[in-house]
DNA sequence: TCGTTATTTAGCCAAACGTCGAATTGTTGT
DNA sequence: ACAACAATTCGACGTTTGGCTAAATAACGA
């Protein structure tokens, strides 16, 4: 859990993830949102997989990535739980994994 | 937003707000819970106040940290509400601040 | 005014972070 | 076999972080 929160403390890979949440992306695409190099973004996204955020899958030439949504939830609500919270889900089109 | 992620991102600070969640506590009450120096707890204060997740107000000797629940809440709301999430309150005895 | 207590500041260090360009690995099409 | 493309790995770099000790600051009580 102290390695996702590790993981959500940067901007660009919190933005990973949202981008993630709409569904799963190669490498590529992921990086050409962002004003950085392939390389600092393949080390974003293996910080990603090494907080079990998300997964990825050789497909072809490229590398997809599909967030863990539940890990994501499970680390949020881990933390929000000890202030009296709870995490509701809004209704949306729900994705998987 | 980004500063309460980074100092989120420490278990150190996540665990003094859940000690704040209980009520103020004085930095050396605080500092007592944990193994490092005061001096650097105090640093992790000093982040969490520029963070604005905590207030700070001297009494006499002491100086006394309060957690601000509702920046708190928002910085994690924020977050949650990008992946279809709500936080809502479990029935608990309120805070203040 | 002194000495004690509580906290912060200053200065330092090693480790980790975010970034880059260059080199490397793996896959596809010719 | 080779060239083109996709992604990762490999140094290298400057910055930030978390930790320490020692010194400075602030408030009290005797």
């Amino acid at each position: 859990m102290n390695t996702a929160f590790k993981a959500l403390s940067d901007p660009t890979r919190r933005r990973v993830l949202e981008l993630l949440k709409q569904g799963p992306r190669s490498a590529g695409e992921l990086a050409d949102q962002f004003d950085v190099s392939k390389s600092t973004m393949s080390a974003h996204f293996a910080i990603l997989r090494e907080a079990d955020l998300v997964m990825s899958e050789k497909q072809g030439k490229s590398v997809v990535y599909q967030l863990k949504m539940t890990v994501l939830e499970d680390a949020l609500l881990g933390f929000a739980r000890a202030f009296g919270w709870e995490l509701t889900p809004t209704q949306t089109s729900e994705d998987k994994t």
